[in-house]
RNA sequence: GGAGAGAUGGCAGAGUGGUCGAUUGCGGCGGUCUUGAAAACCGUUGAGGGUCACACCUCCGGGGGUUCGAAUCCCUCUCUCUCCGCCA
């Protein structure tokens, strides 16, 4: 969430940047600095009372101590009604700081500058274009079809036992899997990440300090006996490890990589979009997560995307980079970056990729600080993006490398698969 | 699943109703000494609110209660550990 400093240094600001996202914040910011206002009285009547109160105990102690019980029992008589009114003060100073971080909740994050306005996916910005576009005959056929002609994942099955949208791979189809799993993982290993092994459920506090709860709970799966929830993404457990965290300079920055499966409801979803391996409920991934200090965020923000670029164009996949525009972009995020993949031929492009910076907002929940030689802590910036997802990129690879003879393999992945077309 | 113990500052570990935000040790930081380092010695060292700065207020797992006063007593929740049972 947004810090009250955030709002306060500059309300005008907040406001006009929010409307990028297409967020009306006007009567929120407005209501939030009245009640700061007023949070601040009473926190100041509230502490005066108590100073009195504490006062008051203090001499009765002393008054006890001495044996001089009578004026001791006066002094009692005396603290009830100060009490009585400290009490009230402190019930309203409670009300109002629920109310303005019930507010804050609602209010998503600033776009950086450079977020172009607009209200959906189609007003995105293609940023950069890379890779060999495939020029696939036209009886080309689209990964469903060719993961069932190579017996390589086999949906039904899933159906049969768990329901659509956990496909079973098989033979070349899971080593496949692996291979993608473990380049990712080196590639990320070779660029200073450190591999994290996190579990895939977490609980309540995790789920809402990476922003998943309250709003998006529906969209997790959830185990009632344990209140636990599965992770939609290895970003909430290992983003959380790093929760009421006070960070010494000398350790920023705090580069992470993680393999996990990811598993999401994906209630609401329908239609071409969900064929095949496009959309899945559960799926495997490997997220890099880094900690920075503010002034070299949007630096290492630039570098998560050379390194994703990087792993599509050793895959050889068509690629482009979209600048999400205001309102396609994520509540909590500052600027994304979607990387998506040509999948010939479904002739579409399917999102393999999404980096953002998440500034102070993430940090703000978290309560992640660091610390700069003796000063006193502040809010990191916090930034992940996938690198990459698999199933988009499997879908994309078995289509555009598919030949008369079989599906090719790309060159960087044959150390791991041990071979290097299906046939 | 059954029985018991516990949760205190970066860590270890005191504190069982009254100047306790908390003894002490380790660690960290600064200094003295040293050519430099180690050792030794001295000082310093939690977070949040508030203030120009002080003052002042809150926080000893979370919530509630008793009391003039709670780290300390009571209730409740969560978590951790030990033993037994089961088991990859």
């Amino acid at each position: 969430m947004l810090t009250l400093q955030q709002i306060k240094e500059n309300p005008a600001h907040v406001v006009e940047r929010l409307a990028v996202k297409g967020f009306d914040g006007k009567e929120k910011i407005d209501r939030v600095i009245t009640l700061d206002d007023s949070r601040r009285a009473l926190q100041l009547q509230n502490d005066n009372l108590a100073a009195e109160l504490n006062r008051a105990s203090a001499s009765i102690g002393k008054l006890m101590k001495e044996g001089r019980r009578d004026e001791a029992e006066q002094a009692k008589a005396t603290v009830a009604e100060v009490k009585a009114s400290q009490k009230a003060v402190a019930d309203d100073l409670a009300a109002v700081e629920t109310e303005i971080r019930d507010i804050l909740l609602t209010i998503p994050n600033l776009p950086y500058a450079g977020v172009p306005e607009g209200k959906s996916a189609a007003d995105n910005v293609v940023e950069k274009t890379g890779g060999p576009m495939p020029e696939l005959p036209a009886d080309a056929l689209p990964h469903w079809d060719l993961a069932k002609k190579y017996n390589l994942i086999d949906f039904d099955l899933g159906v049969k036992i768990t329901g659509a949208g956990f496909p079973v791979y098989i033979g070349k189809g899971a080593r496949l899997q692996r291979a993608l799993l473990q380049f990712f993982l080196d590639r990320a290993g070779e660029a200073g990440y450190l591999e994290i092994q996190p579990p895939y459920v977490v609980n309540e506090a995790s789920g809402y300090g990476t922003g998943q709860l309250p709003d998006k709970e529906g969209q997790m799966y959830y185990i009632n006996e344990d209140n636990l929830y599965l992770i939609p993404t290895a970003e909430v457990p290992v983003t959380n490890l790093y929760r009421d965290v006070i960070l010494n300079d000398s350790q920023l920055p705090v580069k992470n990589c993680a393999y996990s499966a990811c598993f999401r409801r994906e209630a609401g979803s329908y239609g071409k979009d969900v064929r095949g391996l496009n959309r899945l409920h559960q799926f495997d991934k490997v997220e890099i997560v880094r900690i920075e200090k503010p002034e070299n965020s949007y630096a290492a923000l630039e570098e998560m995307k050379d390194h994703v670029q990087g792993l599509l164009d050793s895959l050889g996949l068509p690629w482009h980079i979209l600048r999400l525009c205001g309102g396609d972009m994520s509540f909590t995020s500052a600027i994304t970056f979607d990387f998506e993949v040509y999948s010939a031929a479904q002739q579409r492009w399917l999102e393999v990729s999404s980096v953002s910076n998440f500034e102070t907002y993430q940090a703000n929940r978290l309560r992640c600080r660091y610390r700069a030689n003796g000063e006193k802590p502040r809010l990191v910036h916090t930034l992940n993006g996938s690198a990459l997802a698999l199933p988009r990129i499997m879908a994309a690879l078995l289509e555009n490398n598919q030949t008369p003879e079989g599906i090719v393999v790309p060159e960087c992945l044959r150390r791991y698969t041990g071979f290097d077309i299906i046939n």
